[in-house]
RNA sequence: GCAGGGGUGGCAGAGCGGUCAAAUGCGCCAGCUUGAGGGGCUGGUAGGUUAGUCCUUUCGAGUGUUCAAAUCACUUCCCCUGCACCA
């Protein structure tokens, strides 16, 4: 029962314009500073989210995306966050044992990269520091050992997410360049090499020849990533046999090797003679070509260098490798030194420079066609003449060049040679295989978005690794079992899933080491460390024993323990399962599987199915993961945060100026989970001043003493218990934006009609539900909110939605008040005058009868009713005319109070509608009215009569 | 090209067969409130029309299914993201 002990009650009138006071700057009773230290200090000192095993209790686990620490975080970082720790939030208020721990990332070259910027006192990222981040050049330059600046920021980062209230429980915190943490990920890797997922193999990537090292991306001037091309190096001979050398062609094309005329050479260009130190075979390239192919192993050495003139004028032929044809060797200016071997082998059937070049010289040829394009017969030729391109420095040909490749390797089928049928995109890759197989060709790569420059401004090259170290993702039986995984997964939004069956499906093998970068020293080879995709797969699994491992001596931590701890396996010397071995073990066995997985939705390219992969491969079926849920980024007024567009709004900042939960609540609530939200000052002061109302409205009459048993204290618990069940649904599913329109807009805008319609104001039993709904979104607010409203403690229960409480008939009754309003407005709007006397005429009894009757018919005809109304004895002549309304909108009509119910609820409000146009209102039934218009009268639509 | 997502009012973004001229927020306009401003409140925001109504046009374009389509099917155009070794 809502209303049986105050006695003491003190009236408080106020009017609506009372409360027009919603003034930011009077905030310093509303101080958010003040709010959330408050609160964030008494739950730390409660150790409320320092979660451990609890056998009569539920657990749930969750955890998000560790940060990787080479900056502050920015409010889209904190969106994931926000959203996971309002999951766990909500998961304690549902009575659950919750785990919500957090780390830091710190593998990979990018801090090495940042810190190297630092200690060469790089402009450019002093500026971005100073201006964006706001770090004097004073301070940035203390951070120039990667240690440091992982130290800095990373305190920079846990204060903010302390600031924003995330219920974390940091004991288990940790680097993921910890020694402890570096034994467990060694173990994985021991783990995933018996299993034989770990292999080896060449690999090509970019290199920094002054350097003498790999290069990535954040290595390179303007961050650029290297791509890399293959090309495959064709080795043709010359046709008398009197030259054991070869003339080394280079081509993205190989598969056109049937249809080649000729070979091109830059007369111009220096070129060499040289000799394979392994082989002994000789090639004949240009000189640029020589060095870049002995960074990709050909160990040449220069026999002979001379201009390309002399290769033309020797007047020889060479033989195509496949075909056996002998072709002649022809100059070409066009031909340059940077790209492959700067030798061309010429196919004018498909490459339009050398149908052009060819044209040129007044040469025409049978063409061979290898390719077939719907629409074409010889495309490069055809487009050539459609454009009118004369030579061979005609621009336009590039543009030609790149169509022709476009669509012949994506649409292409080929029409000759032994993958005769096939598409282009696989016959390319077999022609080249053959190739390679045989010896009659190498590969051979090239930076494709060359040029790019290593920071120490030397020009990367294309280089191959040998023994690489790869995971391989590729096996079939563990695609299957990752994908039973998934399958078993609850997947938020469930549209991304086939993203991830794509992605499982089209992973090949992936790199995990890497010669550089901070992290973990790869077991089987201790130059190399373990690259950061690779390292953060089960780093959830470290979390439940991360603050006990600690307590073991680095030293004494061996795969024995690992095995233990997460595979159940006795060590072979039962003596060595200590206190904290067991403890350890206890935590996993309590905390694991992974109840959710929280991540930003560009990662479930690479790291989520990844995570799944690996979690498959080591642990147990009931420790798979339960369910992942990614979300969009934040736009900040509109637009992508980025350090060149210098609008990024450091998190630390937007809550010195809008307080942890407006933050917290402004970066969740603009949109549905997976799309892109909006930041911008608008929406944020929308939600503070909203909040600031209800706030005031807490602190001058929360306490107030007078029963709150009115109808409006009613209706507002009765909608609001109403919300309970919807929200209990949201919360499950992550539905941030229903959530935040339902527990927070809509119930502002009831507050509003509240505080209209009430006489007084009495929120006693509304603000501690309502602070139990919302805590998961403002926890600091709710807990004030709770803390005004006589409640001790923290908030700690979710509502439970008292059926009892909630009243159809009282909610339909406002809401018709409400349309009542409106349309008092409205008319007295156009007839452009004051009301001063308003009747009000509620529709007879059987009108809704006869709703009702209309509702049940099937296949209802103006007929059919009619009869049926007239079977009724219903008034036949006022009939017709309902039944002509009725008909137009059947779909639409509804009846859900009885006229008492009606008038009953007009009663009430006719104070209400006096007072706010300041006139009479007189409330009749449709029967007891004169005037012509209460005939009008429909169900849920009363006639009203303006005087 | 392949894969995934998407095209709705000034903007963002719901809706996914009837209650839809289309939630909500922002913006804009008018009135009120306020010492001004900010803020707040009320109403309006496709066009026309009317005592709260009704009509027409509208949800990328087109065709179809249906008594009924923003919502379903087909065709077509356009946009975004990914296609890797980068955290």
């Amino acid at each position: 029962m809502l209303c049986n002990i105050e006695k003491q009650t003190i009236e408080i009138k106020i009017l609506p314009s009372d409360l027009t006071y919603m003034d930011s700057t009077s905030d310093s009773i509303l101080n958010h500073k003040t709010i959330e230290s408050r609160w964030s200090v008494k739950w730390s000192e409660a150790k409320l989210f320092e979660s451990n095993p609890d056998p009569k209790k539920e657990k749930r686990y969750v955890t998000a995306a560790f940060p990787y620490p080479n900056s502050p975080q920015h409010i889209g970082h904190a969106r994931t966050y926000a959203t996971t720790d309002i999951y766990a939030r909500y998961l304690r208020l549902k009575g659950y044992n919750v785990l919500f721990p957090m780390a830091f990332h710190v593998t990979g070259t990018p801090i090495l990269a940042m810190a190297k910027r630092i200690a060469e006192g790089d402009r450019e990222l002093f500026d971005i520091f100073e201006n964006i981040y706001g770090i004097p050049p004073e301070q940035t330059k203390k951070l120039a050992n990667p240690t440091d600046l992982v130290m800095h920021f990373s305190k920079e980062i846990e204060a903010g997410m302390k600031e924003m209230g995330f219920s974390i429980d940091w004991r288990r915190k940790f680097y993921s360049f910890d020694r402890h943490f570096g034994k467990f990920i060694q173990w994985q890797f021991r783990k995933l090499k018996s299993l034989g997922y770990l292999v080896q193999g060449e690999h090509p990537i970019a290199w920094c020849p002054k350097d003498n090292q790999a290069v990535g991306g954040h290595d390179t001037k303007g961050d650029i990533d290297p791509e890399m091309k293959d090309f495959t190096a064709i080795k043709f001979a010359y046709s008398d046999g009197k030259d054991d050398g070869y003339i080394l062609t280079a081509t993205l094309r190989p598969e056109t090797i049937y249809a080649v005329t000729n070979i091109w050479i830059n007369p111009t260009l220096s070129h060499v003679k040289a000799r394979s130190k392994k082989t002994g075979e000789i090639y004949y390239i240009v000189k640029r070509a020589y060095e870049k192919m002995n960074f990709q192993g050909f160990e040449l050495e220069i026999v002979e260098e001379f201009l390309g003139k002399h290769l033309i004028d020797l007047g020889k032929k060479a033989k195509n490798p496949i075909t056996s044809d002998e072709i002649p060797i022809y100059p070409a200016n066009y031909v340059k030194d940077d790209s492959g071997t700067g030798m061309v082998m010429s196919v004018p059937s498909h490459a339009p420079y050398d149908h052009v070049a060819l044209v040129d010289m007044g040469i025409h040829l049978d063409y061979k066609p290898v390719v077939r394009v719907e629409g074409y017969k010889f495309m490069a030729k055809e487009l050539i003449e459609t454009l009118g391109i004369r030579n061979q420095f005609d621009p336009r040909l590039e543009d030609v060049v790149k169509e022709v490749y476009k669509k012949e390797i994506l649409t292409g089928v080929m029409v000759l040679g032994p993958y005769k049928g096939e598409k282009v995109s696989t016959a390319i890759d077999k022609t080249k295989a053959d190739m390679l197989t045989k010896k009659l060709a190498y590969p051979f790569w090239e930076i494709n978005n060359k040029p790019v420059y290593c920071r120490c401004g030397a020009e990367t090259v294309a280089t191959i690794l040998k023994n690489q170290w790869f995971i391989d993702y590729s096996q079939e039986s563990w695609k299957e079992k990752t994908k039973e995984c998934i399958a078993s997964m609850t997947i938020i939004p469930e549209k991304t899933r086939s993203e991830y069956l794509y992605t499982i499906d089209w992973l090949k093998q992936k790199a995990c080491a890497r010669s550089q970068g901070l992290g973990t020293k790869f077991p089987f080879d201790e130059k190399l460390v373990i690259e950061a995709l690779s390292d953060s797969t089960i780093y959830m699994a470290y979390y439940t024993i991360a603050h006990i491992i600690t307590q073991i001596p680095e030293s004494e931590i061996d795969d024995e323990f690992f095995d233990f701890v997460f595979l159940g396996k006795e060590p072979k010397n039962r003596s060595k399962i200590s206190k904290e071995w067991k403890e350890a073990k206890e935590s996993f066995l309590y905390w694991y599987p992974l109840d959710s997985r929280h991540s930003a939705g560009d990662l479930i390219r690479n790291h989520l199915p990844f995570f799944i992969f690996i979690h498959v491969a080591i642990f147990d079926k009931k420790f798979w993961p339960k369910q992942i849920a990614t979300n969009g980024f934040v736009l900040m007024d509109g637009k992508k945060m980025s350090k060149s567009m210098g609008n990024i709004l450091p998190l630390r900042k937007a809550i010195a100026e809008y307080g942890a939960d407006v933050v917290r609540f402004s970066v969740v609530a603009g949109a549905e989970l997976s799309s892109d939200t909006d930041f911008n000052r608008g929406v944020a002061d929308g939600v503070r001043s909203r909040l600031e109302l209800i706030m005031k409205l807490a602190k001058d009459f929360s306490v107030a003493k007078l029963p709150p048993c009115g109808r409006m204290e009613k209706w507002l618990l009765s909608r609001l218990h109403q919300r309970i069940k919807k929200s209990e649904k949201m919360y499950g599913q992550l539905a941030m934006r229903e959530l935040a329109l339902e527990l927070f807009y809509e119930v502002f805008s009831d507050l509003q009609w509240y505080i209209k319609r009430s006489e007084s104001v009495n929120l006693k039993h509304f603000l501690p539900i309502w602070s139990s709904l919302m805590s998961p979104f403002m926890p600091h607010y709710a807990q004030e909110l709770w803390h005004l409203s006589g409640n001790n403690g923290f908030v700690s229960d979710f509502p439970k939605a008292d059926e009892g409480l909630i009243d159809p008939i009282l909610e339909s009754g406002e809401e018709l008040i409400i349309k009542v309003h409106g349309d008092i407005e409205k008319i007295s709007n156009l007839i452009g005058k004051k009301p001063s006397k308003v009747t009000l005429y509620v529709a007879s009894e059987w009108k809704r009868k006869l709703y009702a009757l209309a509702k049940s018919i099937p296949n209802l005809s103006f007929e059919l009713l009619m009869k049926s109304a007239a079977a009724e004895k219903m008034p036949m002549k006022e009939v017709q005319n309902v039944v002509k309304q009725i008909m137009k909108n059947l779909h639409s009509i509804s009846a859900k109070l009885s006229q008492k119910e009606e008038l009953e609820a007009l009663s009430h409000g006719s104070t209400f509608f006096a007072k706010d146009y300041g006139c009479v209102i007189e409330v009749l039934t449709e029967e007891d009215g004169k005037h012509d218009k209460a005939k009008s009268a429909l169900p849920d639509k009363p006639a009203i009569v303006i005087e």
